[in-house]
DNA sequence: CTGAAAGCGCTAACAT
DNA sequence: ATGTTAGCGCTTTCAG
C-alpha cells in the first residue's frame, strides 16, 4: 500500500515526513535543548516509522572518531584470544565502541595489512593480541594509531602492554601447597624454551625458599604441555623413591596426566599428594572426573585491561603484568569446588 | 625539520604535495588508466610520504558499500563460536571484507543494540552466530538487512541457517565402526533434552539399522555431556553382561570417561571395543594420552560457507546442514593418528 | 590527460 | 524554536 522503501531512509526523508528541515531533524533525534518537545516526539515518530538508523560513517566522517577499536589477533582458535576478546568487548560495551577482528595465522605481511585496514576505518585504536605468552616484534605500519599489546607483549619497552604475570602464577599457586602444610614440592613444568614454563618454574622456586624449604635442582623439571608428561614425570619421581606430598603443573593437561597416574598407582588425592594446574580450562579443571585446582590467568581481565588503557588514547608505555587467581578444587582441597 | 604531521594525510594534502587536484589525485591512486604514468608514479610517491590511507568512511559513504560484516554471537567463550568466525574470517578475506563482531550473552535486547549498532555502521550483512545447536527465534529489528544464521539455525523456514549435520555426524561415526566390523554397538548420547544429543543418536539408530544390525532401546543410551556419565555407562553395561564391541560416544568427554573406564577395567581397545566421540576437540582426542577417533564437525567450513551466503546479498531461506568427517585415531585403529 | 565541482548523510555554526 | 549552509574526505561526472 506504500511505496517501497528500498534504500535506507536518511535523516533529509526523516526531516520531510515530520516536516521539519534537517537541521532540526538532527537536534530533535540527538535529544538537544533547543527543540519543542512536541517537534521532538514528531521528528522521533518519523524517525521509528521510517525504521531510520543515523549514518555512522557520516557522522564518523564529521567527528573524527569513530567508536571502533581494531583487534588484530594470531588466532581466535586457541585457548587463550577467545577469552581476552571477550574481556576487550566488555570493557568496549560500556563505551558503546565496537569491535573490527582480523586474523593474522602469525603472518606478518598480513598482520600489517590488517592494520592498514584499520587505519583506513579510522579505528580509534588497535590491539595487538598474541595466542603464546612470547614477547614479539612490535607491529610495522602502525604509525602514531595507539595500540596496546596483549598477552604477547611487545619487544619494545616503549609500546604499552598488558600480560598474563606468570612469575606470580607460579608462586600463588606454590604458596596454595605451601599453605596447605606441604612441603615435598615438585614442579613439573612445560617446554623449557617458553617464557610462560620457565616464569611458572621460577614461582615455585621462589615461593619454596620464601616458605623456608630447600629446593634442588631435582624438584624443577621440564618436558612439554602434555598429559603424557604430567604421567611420566609422576612414574619417575615415585620410581625415584623420593618423598612427594605436593605437585605444581605447568599446566592443567600435565596436572592431569600427573592425576590418572597417581591414581592409577594407588595415590590418594589429596591426601598424600595435592596437585595444582594451571590455566583453569574448564574441559580439564572443572569438569572433568577429577576436578583440578588451578591457576586462572584471568584472561578476560586482561583484556579488559587492555582496553581500557587504549581507550585512554595514550596508553602508558611498558609492561602491565596481571597475576590472576587460584581456584581451589578436589585435587588440593578434597571435596570443595570453587569457580 | 618539518611539520609535525599531527592528523592523518588527506587526499587533499597528497593532491597538494604531488602538484595535482584532487581528482587526479584520486584516479592515480585507484590506479586508472587515464592517468599519465608519470604523475600516477609522482601521487603515489606522495601518498607514501605523508603516510596516507584513503578513508574508509568517505569512500563508504559515496559508495553505499562498506565491505565489512557483522557478526553478532551469544558467546565467543564457548568452544564452537570461536572456529565459527575464523571460517567466516577466511571466506571474507578473500573478498577484502572486514568482520564486525559482537557478544551478546544471550540477551536478545543486547542483540537487538547490536544488530542496530551494525545497521547504522552500513554493514553489507549480518552473520547470527548461536553457541548451542538449538533453533532460536528470528532476531528483531534486521528489517531488510540480509542475515544468515550460523550454528543454532533460525525457527523461521524463511531465515537463511547454515548448521552442523548431527544427524549426518552421528551416522558416520556409527559407519566408521560398522566398516570395522563392529556390530554389538551402544550409543552414550548427551543430554537428551537436546537436538544434538538426538540427532547424533538417531544417526546411529538409522546406520545400525541400514547395516542390517538389530537395534535394542538399551543400545541407545543418554546422560549428560561429561566424562563422568562416559564411566558410569560404560560401567553399567559390562555389569550387564551384554555383548559391546563398539561406543558412539555423544561428545568427545563422554568417549574420554568410557575410555577411561574400560581401561581401567582392563579392556583393550580398539581390540575388545572401539570408541567413536564427536566434536574433534583437539585437549581430549588429539593430545590426551588416548587419541580418540572423533566426527569433526567442520565448524570453520560452517562459518566460511554462512559467510559466503552472505556475501551473495540474498542468502536463500532454508536450512544448509554441514556434514563433517570422521577423524580417525587410535580408539578404532589402534596407531594411527590423522587429522 | 588534468582540473573543477557536485554530492554521499550528517552535525554545527550561524541566521532568522 | 527552527531553517540554512558549509564542510568532513572522497569519487565521479563533466569541462577544458
Amino acid at each position: 500500500m506504500s511505496e517501497e522503501p528500498r534504500a535506507r531512509a536518511t535523516l533529509t526523508d526523516v526531516a520531510k515526513a515530520a516536516g521539519v528541515s534537517v537541521g532540526t531533524a538532527s537536534k530533535a533525534l540527538n535529544d538537544r535543548f533547543d527543540v519543542k518537545s512536541e517537534t521532538k516526539a514528531r521528528v522521533q515518530r518519523a524517525a521509528a516509522d521510517l525504521n531510520f538508523r543515523p549514518n555512522a560513517l557520516a557522522r564518523g566522517l564529521l567527528a573524527g572518531r569513530t567508536q571502533s577499536v581494531g583487534i588484530v589477533t594470531n588466532d581466535l582458535d586457541g585457548r587463550f584470544a577467545p577469552k581476552i576478546v571477550v574481556g576487550v568487548e566488555n570493557a568496549l560495551g560500556a563505551d558503546q565502541s565496537s569491535v573490527l577482528l582480523s586474523i593474522t595465522r602469525g603472518d606478518p605481511a598480513l598482520e600489517a595489512h590488517y592494520i592498514r585496514g584499520f587505519q583506513e576505518r579510522r579505528v580509534d585504536g588497535i590491539l595487538i593480541v598474541g595466542n603464546i605468552p612470547e614477547s614479539r616484534p612490535p607491529a610495522q605500519d602502525l604509525h602514531d594509531t595507539p595500540a596496546v599489546y596483549v598477552f604477547a607483549p611487545s619487544s619494545d619497552p616503549r609500546d604499552a602492554s598488558v600480560i598474563a604475570d606468570n612469575l606470580a602464577a607460579g608462586t600463588m599457586a606454590t604458596k596454595h601447597l605451601t599453605d596447605l602444610g606441604r612441603r615435598d614440592i615438585f614442579h613439573l613444568g612445560g617446554r623449557p624454551g617458553e617464557v610462560a614454563a620457565r616464569d611458572r618454574a621460577e614461582g615455585t622456586r621462589s615461593q619454596l625458599t620464601a616458605a623456608g624449604l630447600p629446593v634442588s635442582p631435582f624438584q624443577i623439571l621440564y618436558g612439554d604441555w602434555s598429559e603424557q608428561w604430567g604421567w611420566d614425570a609422576v612414574g619417575g619421581i615415585l620410581a625415584s623413591g623420593a618423598a612427594v606430598d605436593g605437585l605444581v603443573c605447568g599446566d592443567d593437561t600435565i596436572a592431569r596426566g600427573a592425576i590418572d597416574r597417581l591414581l592409577a598407582e594407588g595415590i590418594t588425592i589429596p591426601d598424600q599428594v595435592a596437585v595444582v594446574g594451571f590455566d583453569n580450562r574448564p574441559v580439564l579443571a572443572q569438569y572433568g572426573r577429577h576436578p583440578i585446582t588451578s591457576v586462572d590467568m584471568e584472561l578476560e581481565a586482561i583484556g579488559s585491561r587492555a582496553a581500557q588503557a587504549l581507550m585512554t588514547g595514550h596508553p602508558a608505555p611498558g609492561v602491565l603484568a596481571h597475576p590472576g587467581h587460584v581456584a581451589a578444587r578436589w585435587s588440593t582441597l578434597g571435596t570443595a569446588n570453587q569457580r
